[in-house]
DNA sequence: AATGCCATTCGTGTATACAGAGCCCTTGTC
DNA sequence: GACAAGGGCTCTGTATACACGAATGGCATT
């Protein structure tokens, strides 16, 4: 693979999982000693994340990882609900309707099955196979990629939460209404759904206590 | 100012005006004598337009532009009805009613004023004025974002499109509607308004006959 | 002691050189 | 005459060298 893909990926998984923290200056130097590449993959690794809005120009010393607030995740939700509803609402409009059928079976039964895997990775498989049905359902590629930046930033944000057992019970049951909504094909239920599903979600992420701090860098 | 930064601006003008045409063919040597500067910043430049989607990896052959199909203009518009949408929404509950209140006195006086102004450039700065304030008056820079590249892509289709003065006309009127509802702090109506309008903005674009051709590029 | 100015130094921005990969053209064979 | 294989060539991907700019630390001055 290309060396500017993988430090990219590599960069923005350090990111995402927090393992580089808002306000950690990026180096071109050191990111190409510590990744065993020249500057030239990095500097294109450093402008698409800064694209991406994960990390942002620091005057003349280079770029530091982004600060996520409080305020940015009132945001976040505020344009996933606009951008998800929007996509549920034209999967039940336009989405195979046996497709749904089974993710809305399958939602039943990863409820039961919880406790039994501890990451609860299988269940985190199956709501990344519901959004990528919507998304392929919608049938609007510049949906689907305002939709997969929203997700990145709120990946974030997720590591961040605490995957209480309880709540993943519920959000597995908000999961599986919204996809026998677009089953049925009902678009303004499937709208009803997924904002209800994003409101608690959104009251479920904002408990975290980490979100109110301030950015630690100068603007 | 930064070559990168001159030549990423220089590429993006000539790909919204349409003097780049889809399929062209942008060679980083080429570029980089044409531009009167190195590879490396052409580099730089070639990856923010295929991140913004202007241009696409053309397999070890460089980059094209990209193709904008009537089905693009349709996913444009569906996805820009969901953000505009919301973001005049997000100003009825949130602008200065004072702001807007202005905006739209103006927007009834340009109407009069188009057939002064041949190229009708006084009317499209209200007009990207107005998206401004919206913009900051929906406090949402993630939705800003969206919105931004949404634009930009439209940008592309509007080159394309007639500027029917009897359309401008009405188009002006609607804006002026949008701008009354939220100064009314109205945000239904400001939906009900914004969605009119982009309804009637899609209808005027689809009306474009090279919007059918299919890509003359192999993907 | 505080503040402003200057030199040093680190880091990015740019240019260029090199290597590997994909494509096209040519040539040989069926 | 057509198709396939191989070589050459051009292109991108990467590495490195150089220059300019900003930030920082020290020093002098008030």
């Amino acid at each position: 693979m290309r060396a500017g893909e993988r430090a990219y990926r590599e960069l923005r998984a350090d990111i995402v999982s927090w393992r580089l923290t808002p306000g950690q200056v990026l180096g071109e130097v050191d990111l190409s000693e510590r990744l065993g590449i020249s500057r030239t993959p990095v500097r294109e690794a450093l402008s698409r994340l800064t694209a991406d809005g994960l990390t942002e120009p620091h005057s003349g010393r280079g770029v530091v990882v982004s600060a996520i607030s409080g305020e940015d995740v009132r945001a976040l939700y505020e344009l996933r609900d606009t951008l998800d509803c929007r996509a549920a609402e034209l999967a039940a409009l336009r989405g195979n309707r046996e497709t749904f059928r089974q993710l809305a079976d399958e939602l039943s039964h990863a409820a039961e099955r919880l406790s039994d895997d501890p990451d609860h990775v299988a269940y985190y498989a199956l709501v990344d196979r519901m959004d990528a049905e919507i998304d392929a359902a919608a049938q609007n590629p510049y949906l689907q990629q305002a939709l997969a930046n929203v997700r990145l930033h709120l990946a974030r944000v997720r590591r961040l939460s605490t995957s209480n057992p309880a709540r993943l019970a519920v959000a597995a049951a908000e999961h599986e209404a919204i996809a026998r909504a677009i089953t049925e094909g009902e678009p303004a239920l499937a709208v009803a759904t997924t904002r209800v599903h994003l409101r608690n979600a959104l009251s479920n992420a904002m408990r975290t206590p980490e979100l109110a701090p301030v950015s630690p860098v100068a603007s």
